[in-house]
DNA sequence: TTGAAAGCGCTAACAG
DNA sequence: CTGTTAGCGCTTTCAA
């Protein structure tokens, strides 16, 4: 069951003196004499002392935790982007809580209760792909909680936000397949709602216009963001009488998806149909053929939530509070066509 | 900054009695009359009452936070088991806090202080591919703090544990390869000191056995778990003279990497080369072709491994201490010849 | 230079 | 039936 940690007190009675003055002494109070200060701090170290979070909590009403919500914690996307949160935290003697919002609302709003309760100061959060009502986040920014979103956001709220640039991404990727000879370059895309739906057609549908292509709405079709949809909308995609040359797909799991289903059609990627996802390098390589893709700056988005959120912790005034994070097109076999 | 919490002091100076009345009338005391009961619980509902952990905790002495130190988060092997084990501690009212060891006796040693420092009431871990001195554990298990370790364990701690049968698992490997013709089966294992290395090999050596088949000690390479490394061992595996005509890895790292060599080599899967692996459902059916596999029950395992936990803190005394899960060998493209 | 006391939010034993 | 008090571990005034 543990046996019970050293307290201050223990240490006090030991050396017979006075609580306060080992609290004075362990933190270097001038006002301690250097003799006690000394005897104090050797007993500590061999009783092997630390400070009890708990009450220090208490006193300070701080409970050196930061709620993280996510929609799932499994997807490398998401335990990539912890680690970074993590790692962050840590230096600032913060732990994270994480709960999974496994993409609905109810169990969002659920989890912010729960976290709430726990005490947690503050919360970084990836909203999912239901929430389409705010109110238990505007509850938190009307009681000066900190809250940081990071990629998918919501637009209408003044909360401070990591994202990666959706348009540029996939202005990127629409021109690369332009420049491989693609011609009917088709999206998957995700809840319309969502920013990084909406970002991401947003560029599509530029890079279509620079490169002089006309937008055809049956290469553009939606899907919600599990595996059984996007193969859906894959097989709308391939029921065109003019089948596309290139498709790409939101995230990983529509691209993979797709990928799948393209196989089993029996279509050659690249050669009948290019390829290029929205995923992390691991799952990119080891598939067949290897897989273009954008890669997210996971880790970097991660680091820079926390970094925001530690921002607001600490009262600062003056910083950015709308972080892009550039991606990169990384260019394998699924779209480079012979 | 998060405005401040409702106490039980508010409630008690807006109703004009004393805090321990509204205590008691929060927990239905039966001495507290039910209309200042009612009263009390109504005001405590509108202002939106919940008790204060910290302040709960200092007095119990308890901060109902687990532990949980892993080789890395990232892996969908890891993260999918912290879901496990955070749903479990969820029902109990405890949250789990995330550190990794990556794959580093140091980490996991400087882990486990950190997190005694922040007053975990136990620890769950799978220990680092490293860790060959066990002295922090012993550390726990003398002062009686909750253990439980789970996938890698040290067999001479008496620490309960949860296990996949790996004896089992690889066993029936083999005799699929035998049943699917192969003859020349090789193994690729990991660290000789981690459990799961020799309990696979064991299943291993006994499966050829009972086919009929000699070892052959050029069949049987060793890697550290990195990706790598799992590639020179397949490396080392393809320059005999002899070809192996099946190949199976220790986990999924070191099977995708294998993959990913034979490819190379201008070897065909499975006609050349038959390949099975120790890996997840959804890596398994992303490649090409498709991996044959001994799914792990992670999930399970995690919710295994919280239970476990569970059953100590409560301090129950005849429990099941060593639980070994089935595995599932899940047969696809990657093993059957044509 | 050191100690006593109050208070963070809560429970529980003890009084009334 | 309700209130008072002490105490969980710690910091911090205030006194000495």
């Amino acid at each position: 069951m543990g046996k019970r940690h050293i307290s201050l007190k223990d240490l006090a009675t030991e050396l017979g003196v006075s609580i306060s003055s080992v609290s004075r002494a362990l933190k270097n109070h001038p006002d301690i004499s250097p003799e006690l200060t000394t005897k104090i701090q050797k007993l500590a170290k061999e009783w092997n002392y630390t400070p009890n979070p708990l009450a220090m909590g208490l006193l300070r009403q701080q409970t050196k935790m930061i709620g993280v919500i996510v929609p799932d914690i499994v997807t490398h996307f998401y335990s990539s982007i912890i680690s970074g949160i993590e790692e962050v935290a840590k230096q600032h003697g913060y732990f994270i809580v994480i709960a999974s919002s496994n993409e609905s609302m109810g169990k969002e709003i659920e989890s912010v209760e729960n976290l709430l309760k726990s005490r947690v100061e503050g919360f970084i959060v990836c909203i999912s792909q239901e929430t389409n009502n705010f109110e238990h986040f505007e509850q938190l920014i009307s009681n000066e909680i900190p809250l940081v979103f990071f990629d998918r956001i919501c637009e209408t709220l003044e909360v401070p936000t990591v994202i990666a640039d959706g348009i540029d991404a996939t202005k990127k990727i629409t021109r690369h397949f332009y420049e491989n000879g693609c011609r009917r370059i088709a999206y998957i895309s995700g809840p319309e709602h969502l920013n990084i739906s909406k970002n991401r057609r947003e560029g599509y549908l530029e890079g279509l216009k620079e490169c002089g292509l006309k937008f055809d709405p049956r290469y553009l079709v939606e899907c919600n963001l599990s595996t059984e949809d996007a193969t859906r909308a894959t097989q709308q995609l391939l029921n065109n009488s003019e089948l596309p040359d290139a498709i790409f797909g939101l995230n990983d799991t529509i691209a993979f998806a797709a990928m799948k289903e393209i196989k089993k059609q029996g279509l050659k990627i690249p050669d009948d149909i290019a390829l290029v996802g929205f995923t992390d390098e691991f799952h990119s390589t080891v598939v067949d053929p290897s897989l273009t893709s954008v890669t997210h700056p996971t880790l970097k988005m991660g680091r820079e939530a926390a970094k925001l959120f530690f921002q607001i912790i600490k009262n600062e005034k003056n910083f950015n509070k709308q972080i892009v994070l550039k991606t990169e097109l990384v260019v394998r076999e699924s779209s480079t066509k012979s």
